[in-house]
DNA sequence: ACCTGAACACCGTTCAAGT
DNA sequence: ACCTGAACACCGTTCAAGT
């Protein structure tokens, strides 16, 4: 009477994508069952269907969340340590939320059924776009922002999948050799000649 | 009597492989189910079981094969077209065969529990290696072939995920854009000042 | 050896019903 | 409105049995 929750749980959305999250980062995304996140909530195993249409659309909320969050990480390293600094914070973020990251861009979802996901996403790319625009002005700029963003997504998934053979770290931690990664490439296109 | 099979189908694990890839690249991942697969193989659910001691152990072969198959690919590339034309075969392996590229490399596997699996990965990544060393000798050129595979990797999975604007294009055709691309970064510890 | 059918414990989703 | 329990058609996997 007294320790059983209400009837109506009130809080139930985002008691969902709590259960769900630690689901996801501790289990992986095969173990991510709406029947189990409910479980975890503390509900029916129908009752999630109050919120999210179908599991697709709960997964989906979990990565438009994981956009958010990448997007503020960004932002805030933008602020403090620059353009490289902004590449790092995006392969952090991977590296602390792999399971996160796999959701966010692992094809997963029907992008295009979620508009709030696409949004999401989009807003990050374009946060990018803008703090590279000011080096890489210009048609050929373009086409270098996107080499620039391809070449942190892939050695975020390339760490991710451990890929990277412990041996290119070569003695340093493994920030260091991020930063030496990041930092071996030049844009064809930079107006100053600037590093990435 | 004489249309179906025989009691032992003598042929059942490419069989399995067969249905299992068709699957894949038709309806995805998560319709690739081991009682399916036997449903098209035109045998019983459980007679995959012979082959395969769980549905990881078909998908670790699927990606496998699709290791072996990128790993062709590229060399065929560079030998008529060398380093550049290596990373566009990379490029177009993984559009011409997404949702095989994405179980290739979208951590569903565990891949510590597939030996031949983590082999056939790592000849790839070697071949790629061994081809960028002329032009990237010495610590820094290690970086810098990090780096080259990752823009590669990171630009199939961004096209991949439909995340680069059709604008992107600005009316190149797509091949050309990924030319373009890849071409738009140095490596600054390039021996002979060389293009991607 | 290789294949089958029944069984178990799971899924996502739908539906009729309760408060 | 929000939640529940029963039901349906699926899974992966195991087991006892057939040839």
């Amino acid at each position: 009477m007294s320790t059983s929750g209400p009837y109506h749980h009130g809080d139930l959305r985002p008691a969902l994508l709590r259960a769900a999250g630690q689901l996801l980062e501790k289990q992986g995304l095969a173990a991510l069952s709406l029947r189990e996140t409910a479980r975890r909530a503390g509900v029916s195993h129908n009752a999630p269907y109050r919120h999210f249409p179908d599991r697709g659309s709960l997964l989906a909320a979990l990565a438009t969340a994981g956009f958010a969050a990448l997007g503020t990480a960004m932002q805030e390293a933008a602020a403090h340590g620059g353009l490289r600094a902004m590449g790092e914070a995006y392969v952090r973020f991977a590296l602390e939320r792999p399971q996160r990251f796999r959701l966010m861009f692992g094809g997963a979802l029907p992008i295009a059924k979620h508009a709030a996901l696409r949004e999401s996403a989009t807003r990050v790319f374009e946060g990018l776009a803008q703090a590279l625009a000011p080096q890489l002005a210009g048609p050929a700029g373009r086409d270098a922002s996107i080499a620039a963003w391809a070449l942190v997504h892939g050695l975020s998934q390339l760490l991710l999948d451990e890929r990277i053979a412990s041996s290119a770290l070569r003695g340093r931690e493994r920030d260091e050799m991020v930063r030496a990664v990041l930092g071996s490439i030049r844009f064809a296109a930079a107006k100053p000649q600037t590093p990435a």
